[in-house]
DNA sequence: GTGAACGTTTGACTTGCATCAATTTGGACG
DNA sequence: CGTCCAAATTGATGCAAGTCAAACGTTCAC
């Protein structure tokens, strides 16, 4: 099918075709106009695959574009002098990565895909200059990062005031939404990471992210195998999230 | 001294003159030409002074504008559903409030004087108008912001890694430095929020903010008296932070 | 197919920090 | 100057989650 379109578009391998693009809803394009799409789609290169485990690009490297998902998934993380890891986000087709890069000088952190993976790349010094001459542009990276500034907020709340069930109802929700608006099943999906990543990220060891999940299991709320996740009773899951608000709301 | 200049210049009240301010070098202005001063100038407005505990904006009011701090300092906060408060950041002259509501509906937290403070305004309409126009300052919106979510990474990471100890000794070092920053002493400061807002801030119980505090006074590595703070031993600090990412280095 | 390497799960034990409770300090104000 | 209330400290106790250890599943190379 992508196939198709690229052979009767016959566009330079480079180039990508925004035009066509099925996450044009989602992505960049989504704010601005049809006849400025194309200035959009002289600056993006369609980048090129990559595997499982396989970098996008690394912490303290020359930053030189950041990078939307096409298909699969990235994880990004920052690693300390000590060498520890601790994971900052997850990204969906769709989603923005490299926004905390911006400031110019190198990568803040490593991008690594989590499975076969395909991006659009945007060169940053070309998406400024067309972000000055594109006042929506501008408006939506703003947008962008604003956001992105919140959902690092909403993970610190997370991990400072939340128990290991609050954080992994979370992010299975999270999760969840971010299937719906690509108009996949929200209630059944299977997880692009690792137990690990997971782990990492919610600031929990693997152990009690394993034991959070076996007894959502037990409690009928979700079915697991490996990473293949169902949501049995949406509505339980968002009471884990909001229970730790109420005062001592026993049972 | 601030209120000689004010006569001798004699400006509109609510336009605040970047040229005479001594945190030019800290704030918006860095980023810009001299003789591109002025359009930054027509869009500032000169804030009003806020006492301790008056709100500079709420969060889920209409968001407007971005405030730089001019004198005192500011702490920003987020409340869930339930009403329980978390502290995103604290700001101190120089520094930018506001970056997470950037994208135009509404504040996503609220911001807060913690003493005595005023604040140069700056509307997000007419800041976005004028970064399409001057391609430098753009360039540092991007870079403030992305420095932003970077901020919050490491605050998560402090928040999912690191003990008690290892959080507040990162704390000081982090006001010790943005004190240098503003040439006033890195080693012997008064902390401009209460305890509570500390262990907000850090995911702690005010009691285990106090325990330490005491427990690295016992150590000679600082000297507290309520708000007043010297750092005697910097690097017994540093070594503090750092000490978490070696594998289990005894003693 | 077989083994090696890795990811996941489960159990037993330990611990850092929260919680509860009580006291002390300090600033605001009549 | 003493009164009042909020902020800070100190001590005693309990628990959620980390750590250690071992078994089990899955993937992949050869």
């Amino acid at each position: 099918m992508a196939q198709a379109i690229r052979f009767r578009q016959a566009p330079s391998p480079l180039k990508a075709s925004c035009q066509e693009c099925s996450l044009s809803n989602l992505c960049l394009p989504l704010a601005i106009q049809d006849n400025d799409l194309d200035s959009l789609e002289d600056i993006v290169q369609q980048g090129r695959m990559y595997n499982r485990g396989e970098h996008i690009f690394d912490q303290s490297t020359p930053s030189r574009s950041c990078f939307a998902v096409k298909s699969g998934s990235v994880k990004t993380s920052i690693i300390t002098e000590g060498g520890e890891e601790q994971v900052t986000g997850f990204f969906m087709p769709g989603e923005l990565v490299g926004l905390d890069s911006m400031s110019g000088e190198s990568y803040a952190c490593t991008a690594k895909a989590l499975e076969r993976t395909s991006v659009c790349e945007f060169p940053i010094d070309k998406l400024e200059e067309l972000t000055g001459k594109l006042p929506d542009l501008q408006h939506h990276m703003y947008r962008l990062m604003s956001q992105e500034i919140q959902n690092s907020h909403q993970l610190a709340m997370l991990l400072s005031k939340n128990t290991a069930e609050e954080r992994i109802a979370a992010l299975l929700l999270s999760l969840s939404s971010r299937f719906q608006r690509r108009r996949m099943s929200p209630t059944n999906f299977s997880l692009p990471m690792a137990r690990n990543d997971i782990a990492n990220f919610l600031g929990l060891a693997v152990e009690t992210v394993s034991r959070v999940f076996t007894r959502f299991q037990n409690q009928g709320i979700i079915r697991a195998r490996g990473r293949e996740v169902e949501l049995l009773d949406v509505e339980a899951l968002q009471l884990v999230t909001r229970e730790f608000s109420r005062q001592n709301c026993q049972q």
